[in-house]
DNA sequence: AACAATTATGTGTTCGTACACATTTTTTGT
DNA sequence: ACAAAAAATGTGTACGAACACATAATTGTT
């Protein structure tokens, strides 16, 4: 399969190739005939540009800026900046630099604060994690105005300044646990669902989970469960969830909605004479080490090493290539159990 | 962060692009001093040549052949046209041309022939699938003479000729079979491992879930249940597998070791007073009905798809940005249930 | 010291595309 | 019919790296 280029085009029609480059970039100035000749041969060699040659001569440098929570207040972050370190390995050489910052994914003020330098800089585009629904609003409707892309990851933003989204569909994400969890837990039991350490009103993933959670018991399991929500700070679940399990014997599932869900097994397995099914999210190291002695027995895995790596690739890829950012993109909603979960881990 | 060129670092170590990229490319015919000088310079700069720059200036054509089984006599091959067709979609404007082989999957003289048109094409490289050992070591030791890439998919195969393996740990594949089929069976039943429409003793996948599969049983769970092995071709499950059941009345589960399971639940279907649980092999179309009305239990997905496609990037990037190609890539072994499959079928 | 042989260094072209600029052809107005 | 304006077409150069080839500097030999 022969590669045809601008300049065989150019003789093939017999034109010059300035007169093809103006065809197939629509620039007009062209007469009629030499149109139509240079257009239906362009249709007929399906002629492909040379994306390389095309890259080169836009030799210019793409700067993308990511602004995700501080790994070292939640190690959960973690894994984001690996996907991007991972990316801006790829990309280096291709022209497309890389910034990281970080917020106190508890402090709504520092959120701002970042973002506010970031639009100094006038990136090219930015990858925002908005864990904060309200104030991430706010700041998109900034970078629309300076004309950055917006990219978001892990957290869903229903919003037209959104450029896309790589993520899960996190009401799904809460099906499945429940769906999981009916097949280990036996009916009539009790199962609770657990929110841990962030604020329920303005953070819409446990919102979502906790209505697919209940959602899949409703219509699939016609209710053989006895459901009960808490929310709780991770400073106050070593007192009350105690308490709860000492209230209700019928406890036999817990699903908690977050990252933190070590802290629970940690707990849970101090009352060896419960048997209670555990079912959590992400696979902190912590959260590793109960799922290995089963003390956890799913984990549902939200990659966010690959959600910040795609989300780049997808950028990288348009500047350069000028490839289209599709809308959104759902990731695959990998189950966790003690057997596989090294696939997840070593990559 | 400015990039370097070769003609920056020549302005500023007072030299000719020519002697610069003598030193790049460590062709000799430099004086000390000059060597010196820009050795500091690139290393103080951390110089990074422009990838798309020098790919552009090798415009050679490069020419990869891929031999699979026959999706149209066995389906769960058509993924791994999809990811083929995928990568030669993202490749064709990059100088690389890809072009697909078929072969009777039961039938070893299909394999060589294929294989000995392949090798007449003498292409740059070969993605191979290689179901069948013995043939396989055969045709491999071919390419090595001819030096063509030889890469591998789906299949382990333990060669040096071999430059990279992307698939799955077989083995522990077997055993994530086991722990699910642990949680959903109750102990002391009868649990039974069918290979269906494969020749064992030449097809290394069957014999290492298998394998993983006991293994698992036996370590973690004690012994807890009767195992038992069958292996049938698929005319004769009709007649077996009934035979089977109505025999023992204990069997509670069934592992299947290939993507034919949906004809193992059809048949277990119909024995409507059994609970018996079935864990298979991947997401054909058939199995995803199955696995949405509850008759299969979990599937394993072996992601042909991204099998095939990440693989054919591995090569591409080597050609054209000289990359190197892992040896070896072992994907996520991933569990799907009748709520999780959706995410791993739309992509 | 003169010249060849060797070694070091510099120059120019290519890859395919994009775009600025130069040149030619056609159209318009008087 | 002819100049001027407008439209169409052609030409040349840059992007950064790679490499062939030309030229310059050094060394060795008599």
């Amino acid at each position: 399969m022969k590669k045809y280029t601008i300049k065989d085009i150019a003789k093939l029609a017999g034109v010059s190739k300035g007169t093809v480059d103006r065809v197939i970039h629509k620039r007009g100035k062209v007469s009629k005939k030499a149109l139509d000749k240079v257009t239906k041969l362009l249709e007929e060699i399906d002629y492909q540009p040379n994306l390389i040659a095309r890259s080169l001569k836009n030799t210019k440098n793409y700067h993308i800026c990511v602004i995700q929570p501080n790994p070292e207040i939640d190690p959960y972050w973690q894994p984001c900046i690996d996907g991007v370190n991972q990316a801006i390995n790829e990309y280096k050489s291709f022209g497309i630099t890389i910034d990281s910052y970080f917020f106190n994914h508890a402090d709504t003020y520092s959120f701002l604060e970042v973002n506010k330098d970031v639009l100094k800089q006038q990136p090219d585009a930015v990858l925002i994690t908005p864990v904060f629904h309200k104030e991430s609003v706010e700041v998109i409707k900034k970078y629309n105005a300076n004309n950055i892309i917006v990219s978001t990851i892990n957290d869903p933003l229903e919003l037209n300044g959104i450029t896309n989204y790589v993520g899960q569909d996190l009401l799904q994400s809460g099906r499945i646990a429940a769906s999981l969890m009916e097949m280990i837990v036996p009916k009539n039991k009790e199962i609770i669902i657990i929110h841990l350490d962030e604020v329920f009103n303005n953070s819409i993933h446990m919102q979502l989970k906790e209505k697919g959670f209940k959602n899949y018991l409703e219509q699939v399991s016609n209710n053989n469960y006895t459901l009960k929500t808490y929310s709780f700070q991770q400073a106050d679940l070593d007192k009350e969830l105690p308490n709860l399990l000492n209230k209700s014997n019928n406890i036999s599932g817990v699903f908690v909605t977050t990252s933190k869900v070590y802290s629970v097994a940690k707990i849970i397995k101090n009352f060896t004479d419960l048997d209670i099914k555990i079912i959590g999210y992400d696979l902190l190291d912590e959260n590793i080490k109960y799922l290995k002695s089963n003390a956890i027995d799913f984990l549902i895995h939200q990659n966010p090493k690959h959600q910040s790596y795609l989300c780049i690739t997808q950028l990288a890829e348009h500047f350069l290539f000028d490839k289209k950012i599709p809308k959104q993109k759902l990731l695959p909603i990998d189950i966790v159990n003690s057997e596989n979960f090294d696939g997840y881990t070593n990559n």
